[in-house]
DNA sequence: TCATGTCATTTGGTATACCGTATTTGCCAT
DNA sequence: ATGGCAAATACGGTATACCAAATGACATGA
């Protein structure tokens, strides 16, 4: 025991250890991928045979898939346990942003406490990078860099329960998200929100972060995803 | 489809939908309860084999009820995927107690927004149920009207996937709650909290039931935890 | 024409067999 | 005794077969 604690400590924690991904969470990715890029559209029925030929594998590790993606929320069972694509109200959603926005909030209040002076500066050049970004680019680009800009927040917390549990929440609402990206409406307030957040955070003021997160989630997203669908 | 909902009318929405838990439900179930009462112990193995042989089902059901408690944070695999009792180290517990603080946090807000009065009163009636337990009762029987007490904030914010996160993270601070509870220190100092917390959602302050929710949880668990982990 | 009962088919739930790999065991040389 | 190596074995991952329940189509009768 104690050689192998020196061994750790020899060749660093960081040891390669990457076993490779199970068929269930290889299934999972592509299931997840499918689903978010609506080539599963929401309410479509997930027949676990079907869906097992498609991917080439057996029914067992995709039963595992779809169990995963119900947990994460983008799969739900009928009251006869048939698995659909979930089809989330704007009420759920609503609700989503919420827990999200006070996951956020907790983020932004212990990255103010542990996060290096060079995590902060990664999050402050997430940020600085999407300012730069032309009105007219590519939206899902600057979808990307919001959504890694928020996930840095969280990661810079240093807590792993968050982190795991806030990835659950995004992938729970990176439909509705990527949907309200597109609309150009508040795109200005969004940036403004942004800087505030970078600046509490760099200022290392708990309340203003936490403030500064969970307000932008909570008030403005909602809202965004709301015209979006109503537009459809 | 009118009759049907003319039926519905006259049955009440009430309707008793419940299918019964698949076999691996019930698995999680029991394991649940051996690992919260510690008959599966903190760290040792769970070789699917033998589990399924205890339990009296085949390994399908066991491997989905596995999953499910890891999800939980009540197993966790090891690097060969070995499935084994969490064993979760303070500051593991410490992260979780954060994210519930924000969690109930959050709840308690709702609460003050959404919550009937009828449902308010209940809270302040288990707060009152729990005041009213002679000092050298049943140690479990304090712990679970806590439970309760905390869980039906929570509810009484009316946010579905709240709940389920909430539920989530109580389960994997069951066991150290637990123990905790079992030390009297600080039980008057839990008591004036709970008051506290009461006070707010009377009175509708969702400022002031936040921050005694977070609060309660970020602070006290976890040095009464420290010190029973301590003392064992 | 529409309601209703029946039956074939589909579906998820479960059990079990097989496979590759990781771990343990036990022997042997040192 | 001890360290190393190889066979045996135990384990999780996967595929597949079977079952009961649910669904949907279709025939029958009012």
């Amino acid at each position: 025991m104690i050689d192998s604690l020196d061994l750790r400590a020899l060749v660093g924690d960081e040891a390669p250890l990457s076993r490779r991904p199970s068929l269930a969470e290889e299934a999972a990715d592509s299931l997840r991928e499918m689903i978010l890029l609506e080539k599963l559209p929401p309410g479509m029925a997930l027949p676990e045979r079907d869906l097992s030929e498609i991917l080439g594998i057996s029914r067992t590790p995709l039963r595992e898939a779809i169990r995963l993606l119900e947990i994460e929320g983008l799969v739900e069972y009928s009251a006869t346990r048939r698995p659909r694509v979930a089809d989330p109200s704007l009420e759920e959603l609503t609700h989503c942003l919420m827990v999200q926005g006070a996951l956020e909030g907790l983020a932004g209040r212990q990255a103010c406490l542990h996060a290096s002076d060079a995590e902060l500066a990664g999050i402050a050049a997430l940020n600085r990078e999407m300012t730069e970004i032309p009105e007219e680019a590519d939206p899902l680009q600057a979808f990307r860099l919001d959504m890694a800009f928020h996930c840095a927040i969280v990661k810079a917390a240093g807590n792993p329960p968050l982190i795991e549990t806030h990835r659950q929440y995004n992938a729970r609402l990176w439909r509705a998200r990527f949907v309200s990206s597109k609309w150009r409406l508040g795109r200005e307030k969004k940036r403004s929100n942004h800087r505030e957040i970078v600046d509490a955070l760099l200022a290392r003021d708990q309340a203003g972060a936490e403030a500064a997160l969970r307000g932008h989630l909570a008030v403005d997203a909602v809202a965004h995803y709301a015209a979006a669908i109503q537009a459809r």
